[in-house]
DNA sequence: TCATACTTTCAGGAAGCACTGAAAGTATGA
DNA sequence: TCATACTTTCAGTGCTTCCTGAAAGTATGA
């Protein structure tokens, strides 16, 4: 079979790695998800660690963390007693899963902290103009808000890739 | 008038600062971003450093990089030599440079590195799962783009409010 | 053209975040 | 219960990114 296949999979794990960082996601977490989600068969700590020359220590922290965000499972292989790991195969359900975390973490405090700076900004005069585009960003985080939580409850909830054909159509 | 407004101007340019700061976004430039979306008037560089205590290098930086972004503006203050700036004032707008701005610089990247894993994954049976899984992905990532690029349209295109209203409907 | 008032750049330093690796912890089967 | 095989933790270190401040650059009006 061609060479390029396991090139193809390192760009993939790098490219991966490179966005994910400018998204504030740490690059080491995404780059194991790269290589799981390249990978068919369900990988070990001791091949993530050489596949991608890190530390024990760092490979646990970030597997852990992939478990956390629901985009990993821990798997057991026949017999064996080391732990797998393999990814959510689904990029739908991935993007699910990431919507949630990203809502529950960076957004609901937010909309909390917004809301906080909104009371404290008092009801005087000299600050309306604040309060106007308080209550404006407010309401747009919580659209935001919206659908994440949409995306987020997709396995319930079939709406999602309707809105999205309907939005092609209408574009 | 209640000296709380201060405080909820304080908090909520640290807020934006944290928030933006884990979506990969400079937390100083968005402090000076939330800084100026908080005060009425346009400021000017010494008065930004002053209000959040950083080097004129660093204000300078920042200012210069939300002016690329479309987020802000300079303007001329009748008479005087002196630069000011002013944010983008409505919510809806900045929402829209944002997209624009991050698909340009972060999406449409990724999507040429796919397309090119894809290339190299050549076409071998040995890859036919990573092909697979590769190409979801880039169906996935090119939803992502058309949807901010509809985001980014916005001005000349009302559909996007439209989506909206109809996703709060259907849910 | 020069003095002045302001802006921009960038080398070096500081701060924060990620990583290592060894030690401690835990589960398993004999 | 112990030996073994593995996982987890965390203090110290390294690395990247951000920030400073002084020097260079630029525009303005006299």
């Amino acid at each position: 079979m061609s060479a390029g296949v396991e090139k193809a999979r390192e760009r993939f794990v790098s490219t991966w790695g490179e966005m994910a960082s400018r998204w504030g996601i740490n690059k080491t977490m995404a780059r194991v998800h790269a290589l799981l989600m390249a990978s068919d068969a369900a990988l070990s700590t001791d091949e993530i660690m050489a596949a991608l020359g890190i530390s024990r220590g760092n490979a646990n922290m970030n597997l852990r963390a992939l478990v956390d965000w629901g985009l990993v499972r821990r798997v057991a292989v026949g017999g064996e007693r080391r732990e797998y790991f393999q990814s959510e195969k689904d990029v739908w359900n991935m993007c699910c899963r990431i919507a949630r975390e990203r809502k529950k973490r960076e957004i609901e405090p937010v909309i909390g902290a917004l809301e906080e700076c909104l009371r404290e900004a008092g009801t005087g005069k000299d600050a309306a103009a604040f309060r106007k585009r308080l209550t404006e960003l407010l309401d747009l985080v919580r659209t935001l808000d919206f659908v994440l939580g949409q995306l987020a409850r997709q396995e319930k909830n079939a709406v999602m890739p309707k809105v999205l054909t309907l939005l092609k159509a209408m574009a």
